[in-house]
DNA sequence: CAGTGTGTATCTAGTATAGTTACACACTGG
DNA sequence: CCAGTGTGTAACTATACTAGATACACACTG
């Protein structure tokens, strides 16, 4: 479990604001879809808010709507906003620099890991919110009506 | 930092027992090399020995050995060995059945992740301990002689 | 101007990591 | 044969992160 739950509720939370067009949703109403609790999706939405993805309207009939087009918002947007921490961790202490391993072993292996992330990033920037309405739309039992 | 310091601390390990050349390595000595706690080492050891990466030579003058050739020990086989949980986390609750996008959201996402996980472990399945060993030999200052 | 819903702060519980100490036991080497 | 070495493992600690929960001020709508 390196990845967080956030990164699945945010795609969660977008997905449903794409499927809104355009009329505001509550936090209350999406905490009820991904069964969570609105203060969970008001942090997560400021994190949205602040990658510049979502917006919000405040005051009565206000809520959560897309700052940009579904098809505009990646999933690496998303994985970016609310987990873009190193995904590989290094020596909690650095190794020792008297030893020949422990003095390049970091360096050594900043480059295959840094193209492993990369490569990570690029599968989840082939997929849009866009893609994904779709295919949550085109599951079993789709909406009623 | 979603995938933790065991996994380069792994790699640190192997290519220490790599460069050893079939001498066996204590743990206190690996401890020294990797700046922590030999401990920490020989609990390290342990995930790497059921993995069928190394072996151990109990009694003095034992230590840890490489239980196969450093060729053959990709470090995808290391991540599999210390951090072998799933990337992605799921919802924490399964998100509501009732709604169209809680119902289908997950499978929607899921083979996105699997591609994106198989991405990423391709690229750590392209070097190998011998690889790195390589690179680190080949850093700045290598062994005084 | 009343009411709604956000944004934020704070507190909790649960879990994972990594460090540390301690000790029984298997094994080596003389 | 036996003293000593080093592993394997357990128990405990501190730290950090996640996610759930409650509370409340404030901006905004209608």
């Amino acid at each position: 479990m390196a990845i967080s739950s956030r990164f699945i509720v945010g795609v969660h939370i977008l997905t449903l604001l794409a499927q809104s067009q355009g009329q505001p949703v509550t936090s209350e109403w999406i905490a009820g879809s991904a069964n969570t609790n609105p203060a969970v999706v008001r942090k997560l939405l400021g994190m949205l808010a602040k990658a510049g993805l979502t917006t919000s309207q405040l005051g009565a009939g206000g809520g959560a709507l897309l700052a940009r087009s579904a098809a505009d918002i990646t999933l690496l947007d998303v994985y970016r906003a609310v987990d873009g921490s190193e995904l590989f961790a290094l020596h909690h202490e650095p190794p020792n620099p008297a030893c020949p391993v422990g003095r390049n072993i970091q360096s050594a292996l900043l480059e295959t890991l840094t193209r492993a992330q990369r490569a990570l990033e690029s599968e989840l920037a082939s997929q849009t919110i866009a893609t994904v309405l779709g295919s949550v739309l085109a599951g079993p039992c789709p909406q009623p009506t």
